[in-house]
RNA sequence: GCCGAGGUAGCUCAGUUGGUAGAGCACGGCACUGAAAAUGCCGGUGUCGACAGUUCGAUUCUGUCCCUCGGCA
């Protein structure tokens, strides 16, 4: 089936990714393999690429940093706009830069939009946000209802209009702004992007009740740890509260509590459910069938034995130049 | 012990002028191609505290009992 329309790429540099829902144990692993396999972690997580987001996000540590290069932490401003074109291309030139220093890259992250738009080669649409219509076609929106942003949709891209459901303005309006504002032809095309080749994805599960038990757990832990003083940090350099990356899950609750809204404990406890949320639409970009995912239950004790001994295989697998894999055991593993 | 208020979905509560009930949150599922930890969508049978009475019919009315929370002793 790997037919090919141009010399066989053998022994294409290899990616590993790891994936899986928030709280699973995805940097812990990512440190492992990557101490064992000479690897340097790229962060695939929407939100540890911001600057002085770090309790809340739950970012590697500056100890853990240490322990082996990290690439696509820090590298926003919180008041800045990272989105998926910024995270393809920069994640890309990670990759290269890696296999360039012939190591090994480790993906580690729970943003399913970045993750699969980095493997399977997404061509994003090449038009930039535009904060001024957005702000326009969300009055609208208000004066008139969101339908009649739809209609617009309907008359300038039906085809578009079909796909999206009209309540979910924000889609709405992007597809507008993609109509508007896309580069026209005759300018330089966008980067090509194709999937990636020889890549394996390790995901990490458990039981829902004990992911939810360490999500809980985690959250004590962060506003133990000065979550709450992370915000009002934030709030105090400028950054509006509940806005852009501070909408985040635990950072749009804490700062509803900076404001008064809602009290402390009320905060804690929706930024559990919150979070418990989150992994649950985790789960639908990691689906517990997909074949393509090497799931491993992160609760046994052994997990990071087991991706340590899967990783081995696959780059005992792909590493041969040409040469037979000796042996393909027919056995299911 | 007496007087009030209340016991309805896992939680907080609404409701039925008597025809077996519904919101928010939780929880479960889904979509997603430059905001994605964002945004949007779908999913509600639960001894309506227990027992008895009135009634064609009671969660709804009546009585007794149990429990909770106030107040008075």
């Amino acid at each position: 089936m790997a037919q090919n329309d141009r010399a066989p790429k053998l022994a294409a540099s290899p990616v590993i990714f790891i994936v899986g829902p928030t709280a699973s144990g995805k940097s812990r692993l990512a440190l492992a393999l990557a101490q064992r396999f000479d690897g340097e972690i790229v962060n695939a997580d929407s939100r540890q690429v911001y600057r002085l987001m770090d309790i809340g996000t739950a970012k590697p540590s500056p100890e853990e940093q240490a322990q082996a290069p990290h690439h696509l932490l820090d590298i926003c401003d919180p008041g800045e706009s990272f989105n998926l074109a910024c995270f393809l291309s920069s994640a890309t030139a990670a990759i290269d830069y890696i296999h360039g220093r012939g190591r090994l890259p480790i993906i580690a992250g729970g943003s399913g939009q970045y993750v699969w738009g980095l493997l399977e080669g997404w061509q994003v649409p090449v038009a930039a946000p535009q904060p001024q219509f957005r702000r326009e076609m969300l009055e609208e929106a208000q004066r008139n209802g969101p339908m009649s942003v739809y209609q617009q949709l309907q008359l300038a891209d039906p085809d578009r209009a079909a796909q999206l459901d009209p309540r979910n303005l924000r889609r709405v309006i992007r597809a507008l702004e993609v109509h508007h504002f896309r580069q026209p032809s005759g300018s330089p095309p966008a980067r090509e992007r194709r999937p990636l080749d020889n890549t394996f994805i390790i995901g990490l599960t458990m039981p829902r009740e004990e992911l939810y038990k360490r999500i809980d757990q985690r959250v004590d832990r962060m506003l133990a740890s000065g979550m709450l003083e992370e915000v009002q940090g934030l709030a105090a350099k400028g950054y509006r509260l509940g806005q852009g990356p501070l909408s985040s899950t635990g950072y749009r609750e804490m700062g509803q509590h900076i404001t008064g809204e809602i009290n402390l404990e009320e905060a804690v406890q929706r930024t559990k459910f919150q979070t418990h949320r989150l992994a649950r639409r985790q789960y639908t970009w990691f689906k517990p069938q997909d074949p393509r995912i090497n799931w491993l239950d992160s609760s046994d004790p052994d997990v990071a034995i087991q991706a340590a001994a899967l990783v081995t295989d696959f780059l005992a697998s792909r590493s041969c130049y040409g040469k037979i894999d000796p042996h393909t055991p027919p056995e299911t593993g």
